[in-house]
DNA sequence: TATGAATGAGCGTTCATTCAT
DNA sequence: CATGAATGAACGCTCATTCAT
């Protein structure tokens, strides 16, 4: 219980189990190699860790503690008071950064998001997705009453759907070696859910290559046609 | 003469195997959990298995064979000449069917997105995810030659971000044990892609750089009407 | 009990069994290999052999029960007369036939030779090599009586001397591929044994290789010299 | 700091291995059964032997290795002037020693001349009897080319002779309990193949081909004197 | 009689964790 | 505190043998 005095230790064997982890898997992975990777004594890593999972808590811990910051840094209440421009630009800053920081942390979430999904640590990334799904279940709420988006929008089932497109996202991200072009991913994401993918009446001017369209033209808002009744109702069949 | 095969022992051993793979993942799950649930010897299992992974494998294929078919049925081609209704009409028959496939073998399925997504069996869940998301940018890409879909679409990312939707849906479907209403919750998916979020009644101002948004602008709030509590919870059994 | 009546059965298997035991040990060796080596069922197997253990034993039975013949065949006893000429003419005769024997059932006997050489089956080559050894020291002391050989042979130890260079000759041939001259190799032997190593008075005469003789030519007998004492004592130390 | 290693439990382990591979063959001897006997946990095998079989190669090294020091001591070479009485003091002298050492390491070569014999052991044995038998040739040829031993002899088939007749030598001296007069039996050895069994007052008969002997001829018998009950029962313990 | 599916005891090996030094 | 040798429970897999058909 007491702090160990060598710092370093728990940093260099939490550095290494993040490889092993990340090459073998929490299971597979040996607290021997942990250790002889760290260049520590085996004694050392339970001094540190009450157990192997113990260190992959900690490791998770650490993941999600950098990106809670970015997901419940601002709360759509009543109190607010943003236009849709705002929302926008909120919403691409705040993925921005989002992403910006699963990038620099891609080893960790890397591991996370894979070994993190399985077995009896899936509770973690669950825990996680539902509460990104909430925030963005509460901005779409904040942009529905303010009549930004569709009054019909089925919240649940729409943040279900950002949700998971985000979840791929990071899930891509993580695995890349060479960093892309984080900011037009985000503004496509945003555009497919924003506008959709549906052409307007007035369909793009110029001979844009439609594989790689160099960002979102002027669209003109088109009246919402395929009204299915009971949009509402609860998700259950 | 011999003794015939008793031919529900593979069944028995597969449909135990499911069980144990899921509440302990495969490499915790044991072969002799395995048999004594299926009731058999652990003999039998190596009888019709070459080791616990290959039962894992199985259980795999039987489940992504099934799902190949949805996803490889009609791709498009030059020679296919379908108008915006026919494609959408087409794309929510075969996401029903898809995801009616998903209920039906949920069990087996869910135990392939989760324990599938992690260790050395990644690539499974992988493959079949790329697969999805080159069907979903053929798609695309027909839509925007057809001029139905925005041109400046980056098809790319486009997909991914409905592939992850779709992938989202699917792991949420799987857990479910009273299945839902899946029309609605795929002509929601659609409607969210194709509709986007957008209220068409409100255009979107013209002239911003989505990637570089400017900030807040003032727009008139809607009083909060939808508040369900635990929007999420509602999604479990 | 009751004999099987495909007769064709026993040999099938004991031949396939003979190759699997060379090839794996018999330990080693699986019954299920041995069976579909032979074609037959494993069922078969058992209805013609206790275990597989027994399928050795009967291999081993068959082997030493051909030679058994050539080493009990002729017994020296105070009623046979030989001279010195008829008994290494009979001894030559003899292990030709015995070696030649080897030789036709080189197979089984390699089989015999080196798996039932350790383990629980040593018994079974350590009694043979007893009976041969024990035949043997009855043809050395017929021949010491008579005084074709030297008064102080130790019977005891020069039989095991003379067994062990046949064991070796017998393991050899067993191994090879192609036959050997196996005349020249036994007069070899019955050269080396009863002549000795040692040149006699009168130096060959003709310009012979040593490394590759063409057999033994006239020599003439000479005293022994090294006489140590108590050479008929007992065996212990 | 840390535990300092139990130096003596690979000889322990060794010592049990010995033993019980001795009793049972690698084989079927059990890594639980040394470990037991050794009183060591089971992990403590693996601590320091890679595998059951890896410690019965650990023995086996440890055997040869001793052995080896003998066999290579003195190479004949030509600037080697030795006599016929310097040769066979240097032979005798030699054997002693070698065979003093087989008595004192009689349990680990007693394994090793069994159970290395067979299965996939056997290129070991196979190889120490080799080394031994080009020893041998190269001190033949030695004595041939002084002139101390018959021009004439096949000096391959004699080394396999003498090697055949050491190697069971070896092979009976290890099963004994209770050390018998070594000298006496090489002495025995060097006798029998250096002066061979002929007694030298009777020459052999001329002109006689040794591959084809004629059959017997008329020789007078000798009154049957040394008679031995269970000669060979003596040799064991 | 013949078959080969089924059985299950048994073994080698691993590795998280402990603890003597 | 630090070390790493020691522990031993646990598990995947094999295969000789049995026996239902």
């Amino acid at each position: 219980m007491a702090r160990p005095p060598d710092k370093t230790a728990r940093a260099d064997l939490l550095a290494a189990a993040l490889i092993e982890f990340d090459e073998h898997g929490v299971e597979r992975a040996t607290v021997e190699a942990i250790t002889s990777r760290a260049g520590r004594s085996k004694g050392a890593f339970y001094l540190h860790f009450e157990s192997k999972e113990a260190a992959f808590l900690a490791l998770c811990e650490s993941a999600f503690a950098g990106l809670g910051e970015f997901i419940g840094a601002v709360t759509p209440s009543s109190s607010l008071d943003w236009g849709l421009e705002a929302l926008r630009a909120h919403w691409l800053e705040t993925d921005l950064r989002a992403f910006e920081y699963v990038w620099q942390h891609r080893p960790i979430l890397r591991l996370v998001l894979s070994v993190g999904m399985c077995g009896r640590f899936a509770y973690l990334v669950d825990a996680f997705a539902t509460v990104a799904r909430e925030s963005i279940a509460r901005w779409l709420e904040y942009g529905v009453e303010r009549g930004f988006y569709r009054a019909e929008l089925d919240i649940a089932i729409t943040s279900m759907a950002i949700g998971g497109a985000y979840d791929r996202l990071a899930r891509e991200l993580v695995r890349l070696e060479k960093k892309p072009d984080l900011a037009r991913w985000l503004s496509q994401f945003q555009a497919t859910f924003v506008e959709g993918l549906a052409a307007r009446e007035r369909a793009t001017k110029r001979g844009q290559s439609p594989t790689k369209p160099r960002g979102p033209a002027g669209e003109e808002p088109v009246a919402a046609k395929t009204r299915r009744a009971s949009r509402h109702a609860a998700l259950r069949g």
